[in-house]
RNA sequence: GCGCCCGUAGCUCAGUCGGAUAGAGCAACAGCCUUCUAAGCUGUGGGUCGGACGUUCGAAUCGUCCCGGGCGUACCA
């Protein structure tokens, strides 16, 4: 819709032979100001020096001899031109809708295309935490956004299973086990306390007894805890129905020898240097203030270097969009990774990194607590199982990535009114209820494909069917900005839309058979329309409440 | 100290590539159920958009400085 408009008011400044220029085009805030308004004569004005009241009302005059598309045209403000449609054009949306069904708001902007989403990435160190949920989430709705553009998407985990933390958790594993033995054990002073850990050692040594008391046999309980660790972050991420394609180890980088090749390509650029016994590389110091180790003197890598050789391994598998989700605390680090690979020759202009903000929970007035160190870690499992896994996915989605997210577990879990989650999905009960009750006493007003959309004139009716007519614009501009609660903010819009013509306008009629017909269609419309919304960020339609 | 992010109604936050009287939900107050689910609707009150200065016809939005909070500033990831 956006787009047809925006060509109408291109073609009227060609025909006026005007510069052509960025006009912003946007539904004004304020209904009386019509549907759409531009502010092209407020933008001209300054670079043809022309006043932009006297321009807007030579553009208005042209676009008012536009009348099929529009009913009125008028100059307000500074040299606004708002322009309000033709209910008319708004009645062929609803049977845009209506054919297309599950597809409406998809577009294919980018079809043939493939992306590459890297997201939750977690080492398998241990269960997912609560505080994971927010990238988890963030993720499935961003993934199916994409696809609702036209990409082709991959859905991808990389894990980092070469390193100190994989040392860490084999050891954690192996002194819980020797304590079965021996409770003098000493455990690790950076080992992982979790409860999980006690739970692998005794079923190990429920299944082997003491025969693995020998330190040599550390690579066992290595393997076993990230095999158990993995299976528990796989099971608690089809709760929230993902379901990564690739999981790619950091191992995979040095059986395959990218890492080494990187590291020689580094060396022969004279990008890096050797000191005190470690590999470093050299960095921009307008971008950055030191430069960063990426071998250590332990002959180890920093996680830097596989970093970088995973992200050129992405590029060469030929994605044309590369996107990861990183925590803030990744801010500064995901840039000197971008750097290496420039540095070795690869083009980042087709990644793009998202950061999210960090999430504080707490409950009612009470903050929780999410200490790493003590036993009582809040894992996303008893997130789910506490408030249900369409609210986790709604409270984590509902905010902008990039501000500092409180979620309140007492709110997300209450079933009233107060939780903003049902907000929505009580609209889509309500309609399923009505269709409920047509089938008993309308039933073949349900089924007919010819109705009078001319009988939707209501305030309320045309409002809601402007609201219907955005969707594949937000979905559109959503996925280009990549910033899935935007989809939460229209899908609340619809719902009150939608709210507000049910309390005024009774959908059943036996009296108006033809109303009710065409009620019924918008209706099936709305009904769409949440649901595509509400598969696009991932939570369920349920037909009662 | 330096770098990145944030600061909008009592609370949680939208709005931020400059645009018209700054919005929503919750909380408060006042109304609306003999009719398709009141998990809804209608109305009222509530704001120095952290502060100051600057750019502009126009600033919550851009710039500089300051204040407050988060994250980072490792041969951890």
């Amino acid at each position: 819709m956006k787009e047809i408009i925006s060509n109408i008011v291109k073609e009227v400044l060609k025909a006026k032979e005007l510069p052509e220029v960025n006009f912003s085009l946007e539904p004004p805030k304020n209904k009386a100001f019509g549907d759409f308004s531009v502010n092209a004569a407020l933008v001209l004005a300054k670079s043809t020096g022309r006043n932009p009241r006297e321009l807007a009302g030579e553009i208005a005059e042209e676009l008012k001899k536009k009348s099929r598309y529009f009913s009125k045209v008028e100059v307000a403000g500074a040299g606004f031109i708002n322009m309000t449609l033709n209910e008319t054009i708004y009645t062929g949306v609803l049977n845009d809708i209506l054919e297309k069904g599950e597809k409406y708001g998809r577009n294919d902007l980018n079809k043939g295309k493939k992306a590459n989403l890297e997201w939750v990435s977690a080492n398998p160190t241990g269960p997912l935490h609560a505080g994971h949920g927010r990238q988890v989430c963030l993720g499935k709705a961003i993934a199916n956004l994409l696809e609702w553009s036209g990409y082709e998407v991959t859905r991808e985990y990389y894990y980092n299973d070469a390193g100190n933390q994989m040392n860490n958790l084999a050891k954690s594993v192996y002194a819980r086990y020797m304590q079965i033995i021996d409770p003098s054990f000493p455990f690790p002073e950076d080992g992982y306390h979790g409860e999980y850990i006690k739970e692998y050692a005794q079923s190990i040594f429920d299944e082997k007894s003491d025969t693995l008391k020998n330190s040599d046999n550390i690579d066992f309980f290595k393997e076993y805890a990230e095999k158990k660790n993995f299976e528990r972050i796989k099971k608690t991420l089809e709760t929230l129905g993902i379901k990564h394609d690739v999981f790619f180890s950091e191992t995979e980088l040095y059986r395959n020898k990218d890492i080494e090749k990187l590291l020689s390509d580094f060396r022969e650029k004279g990008a890096s240097r050797e000191e005190e016994g470690a590999v470093w590389l050299n960095m921009d110091r307008k971008r950055f203030q030191k430069d960063k180790v990426i071998v250590k003197s332990t002959g180890e890598p920093t996680y830097r270097l596989p970093d970088m050789a995973y992200h050129i391994n992405k590029i060469k598998r030929g994605y044309d969009y590369i996107i990861d989700i990183f925590g803030s605390d990744h801010g500064d680090t995901y840039k000197e990774v971008l750097y290496g690979i420039e540095t070795a020759g690869y083009d980042v202009k087709n990644i793009k990194v998202i950061i999210h903000q960090m999430v504080t929970f707490r409950s009612g007035n009470e903050s929780v607590r999410m200490s790493k160190r003590s036993d009582n870690v809040y894992y996303l499992d008893d997130l789910i199982t506490d408030v249900g896994a369409d609210a986790t996915q709604f409270f984590f989605v509902m905010r902008a990535a990039n501000t500092h997210l409180d979620f309140d577990i007492e709110l997300a879990k209450e079933q009233s009114d107060k939780n903003p989650v049902y907000y929505l999905q009580y609209a889509h009960a309500r309609i399923c209820g009505i269709f409920r009750n047509a089938a008993e006493n309308f039933n073949e007003d349900i089924k007919v494909k010819d109705f009078n959309s001319g009988l939707l004139t209501e305030p309320e009716a045309v409002d809601l069917l402007k609201v219907l007519s955005r969707f594949p614009d937000e979905v559109e501009s959503v996925t280009a900005a990549l910033e899935p609660h935007k989809i939460i903010t229209y899908l609340n819009q619809t719902a009150e839309a939608f709210h507000k013509f049910y309390h005024n306008n009774r959908v059943l009629n036996a009296d108006d058979l033809e109303t009710t017909k065409a009620r019924l269609k918008l209706c099936e419309a709305v009904r769409t329309v949440l649901r595509n919304g509400f598969n696009i960020i991932g939570i369920t339609a349920p037909e009662r409440m």
